[in-house]
DNA sequence: GCAGTGTATATTGTATACAAATGCCCAAGG
DNA sequence: CCTTGGGCATTTGTATACAATATACACTGC
């Protein structure tokens, strides 16, 4: 998007997960576009874009206030993540053809040579892991379900989450890849699926054990 | 929301579904802004909601334009609600209790009188199916959830739907819904989420079945 | 004749002023 | 002391003016 609005966003999005704005906070447009330090109406844009995402909530009378995200709301998104990302890795080797299959090679391999070092380079890892999620999602062809899990893939955590890993704990994510591809190749949309799943339901619990107990606060905090 | 913005929003999207804005016409924020006799402001608001149902898409330079809407769209759109709405009859199902199971018992008992008479009343059979789904998400308890779910059910579709089906339809969608609540009373949740997906995707191929080879456009002047 | 470029025009993005609505506080009455 | 009502302060909604950007098209040079 333009300049201001994205700004906004950023701003807004990274004040919410810093901390910096607690959950429950009122949300003022006047006073976050000064923050921001731009006018009302990118302000408004970017309120709606979160509230999308559903880290803002609105009362009955359109205030807007920062959302509580209880582990229990990261768990329900892991789970409808891990649901519609599993279908769309069944649909994706339905739909696979040797082209996309080698650019899906390419990017493990790119993990791969990523996390190979000693001091693993988590940045790469990341980059490599959204492009092979992202040509999944390309491949399984329903517009519908990229936007559904465009507000559910919640980058922030994704980060969060991988910092968290250990160098062994990289590896294994690479291996999932490695064996989604070997799905792929076969064209096997079910253990294509399972696969995906139980890819995403292990990043869940390796979230969840680094923040047990904790706050959105502290988990904001924390990273 | 608020008077202008909600005439923007339904004012362009009964024009997109009457196919008085045929696919791929292009949405100038001035030129609806005048045929809904509000500013471009809500306008642009609208057009963000319509954006996020899939209804208008965006070049890579943010202007507007319908979307085309295949009966592939449609069917995607289907298959997604059928899977989404299961995963959230199941979790109803693990959440029920008897003071939920009543009041779905009262609606379903209201879909029966709607639709005893000769001539049924399909407003009444749609309101009780609207409060029947509803009650089910809301016990699912997951607010993502029925955010997804929130674009996926395009009340014009069901609305055509429903207008199409004969008074046998309309009694076999309230059979299956008896079959959902025997399985909210035993509190199993597979068989909840199994009904779910083959009541949703029986009521996919009777539009499709109503619809077969028609366009967008003329989908839209049939109903 | 064609490619590239610059300018005019149309369209979207942003700021700001004003209108409408909501929330808050305090005072008066029970 | 609690409730309730009015009025002021705050907040959101809408309109409009202006800025930035994209598109269309004619013109130039090859």
């Amino acid at each position: 998007m333009s300049r201001a609005s994205d700004r906004a966003y950023a701003g807004i999005r990274s004040m919410i997960l810093s901390g910096e704005l607690p959950a429950g906070a009122a949300l003022g447009e006047e006073a976050l576009a000064e923050r921001c330090g731009v006018s009302r109406t990118p302000v408004r844009d970017a309120l709606r874009r979160l509230e999308a995402e559903l880290l803002v909530k609105r009362n009955e009378t359109q205030r807007s206030f920062v959302a509580d995200w209880s582990l229990g709301d990261v768990a329900d998104a892991f789970e409808l993540r891990a649901m519609l990302e599993g279908h769309a890795a069944r649909r994706a080797a339905e739909r696979m053809d040797d082209a996309t299959l080698q650019r899906l090679r390419v990017c493990n391999q790119a993990i791969f040579e990523a996390i190979r070092p000693e001091q693993p380079d988590v940045g790469g890892f990341l980059e490599g892991n959204r492009d092979f999620h992202a040509i999944i999602l390309e491949t399984s062809g329903s517009r519908r379900l990229s936007s559904l899990l465009a507000t559910l893939i919640e980058q922030p955590v994704i980060w969060r989450t991988a910092h968290h890993y250990g160098r062994d704990a990289l590896r294994r994510s690479h291996g999932e890849h490695d064996e989604l591809l070997a799905a792929f190749a076969r064209r096997d949309g079910a253990w294509a699926e399972a696969v995906m799943a139980a890819h995403i339901r292990r990043a869940f619990h390796a979230y969840a054990d680094a923040h047990q107990g904790l706050t959105a606060f502290d988990m904001a905090r924390s990273a």
